[in-house]
DNA sequence: ATTATCTATAGATCTATAGATAATGC
DNA sequence: ATTATCTATAGATCTATAGATAATGC
């Protein structure tokens, strides 16, 4: 359906679509959001530019689209081990480590998007209401873990150690994502205040990952 | 000297200079770098927009400028504690402690400038190789911490956990910086493989930070 | 008729340069 | 004469809209 593209053939909405997202997100991932202009965008999706309005009303929704797709799925897992009856100390190791994964493998490391300056802007107030929820997860599940640092200032470290494996990222492409969410997520525990899982743990907080 | 400012008194060359930094610093940490007009900069600097390239040769040379008095003053920190005899221990819990807190006050969060994807330009090769310089010297404190998790690894997560204090300091701008630069710097030495030391050992590294 | 694209362009920027101007210093 | 500013503007964008066009579906 609808008039072929000028460079190669025609594709269904959905295919556009998809096409423009995955071109946004290396773009704004290593160039930023507001260096990119949606010539840059439509360039790399093989349309023009002005196609790009008949998918989105405005660049900002496209960001907002990237944004959404990438802090739902640990939001997914965050909402699923909370009200599990599994220790503290296990959920939070699954937590973080289901979420350094995520950050590490999202395609061209989009969690970068979280650090944007961008993100205040009025129309993200949903990606902001969304990341401030998984926030206040780590939260509750660090308040059962007993410690003498506050429980709010645990997890602002806890959350900045999870996120920045968007920047480590970005400065060695190389890494291998599986080894650093472990010893992330090692991390995070002993930033909450227990000693880091045996493996034995480790199994079973992952099993948690996977099971419904 | 010069020609009197249209809005205002004339003022000498450096104070414009430093007007045009303190305006930009504000500017960039809160919009960021591509989303800043060099007009923004100048009006807010009480200047025209063109005067801006009597005291920078281009608008990078601006954040160039900026990023450079950020970094320099930690990696000052670094340097001087690097050769020092004191136990590794020690010395990683004061320059972590020392970093958060200058990241944590420098004039209108100037640090999440280190996050902007706009790093990468060629320009700026020389604050990356002062940024890389310090997360090496976070390094070698590690490595002479004993660990299962390889140094590498710890210098990642420890660097990570550092920086974020910009992306909390956005988030909560009522922060109480020198409360959290104590945890931090405990949580730093928790994630190299330490317990967190008591209030003497504290003591004994805030010491090292005034004494030369 | 509907869909998905295109071309063309309005209108608003934005960075940087050219050259004039109004002070002070010698 | 030197300094620090100004006004004016070139030239290159950039986002979004208007309206035409080339397919398919009915």
């Amino acid at each position: 359906m609808g008039r072929p593209r000028a460079s190669g053939a025609a594709a269904s909405s959905q295919d556009a679509k998809q096409a423009v997202l995955e071109a946004a997100a290396e773009l704004f991932a290593t160039t930023g959001y507001a260096a990119t202009s949606t010539r840059a965008v439509a360039e790399r999706a093989g349309l023009r530019q002005a196609t790009l309005y008949y998918h989105f009303p405005a660049k900002e929704d496209i960001l907002c689209a990237l944004l959404a797709e990438t802090v739902r799925p640990s939001l997914a897992v965050a909402r699923r081990l909370l009200p599990s009856r599994v220790a503290a100390g296990a959920r939070l190791w699954a937590l973080a480590y289901s979420d350094i994964r995520l950050l590490g493998t999202a395609r061209h490391n989009l969690g970068a998007l979280y650090l944007l300056p961008e993100i205040a802007a009025p129309g993200l107030a949903t990606f902001r209401a969304e990341r401030a929820e998984l926030k206040s997860a780590y939260r509750a599940l660090i308040e059962q873990v007993p410690d003498e640092v506050p429980a709010a200032t645990r997890a602002d470290l806890v959350f900045g150690l999870v996120e920045s494996v968007t920047v480590v990222r970005r400065d060695e492409p190389r890494l291998d994502i599986d080894a650093y969410a472990r010893h992330g997520a090692d991390a995070v525990l002993r930033v909450a205040g227990q000693s880091a899982p045996d493996d034995a743990r480790r199994a079973t907080a992952l099993a948690m990952l996977d099971d419904p």
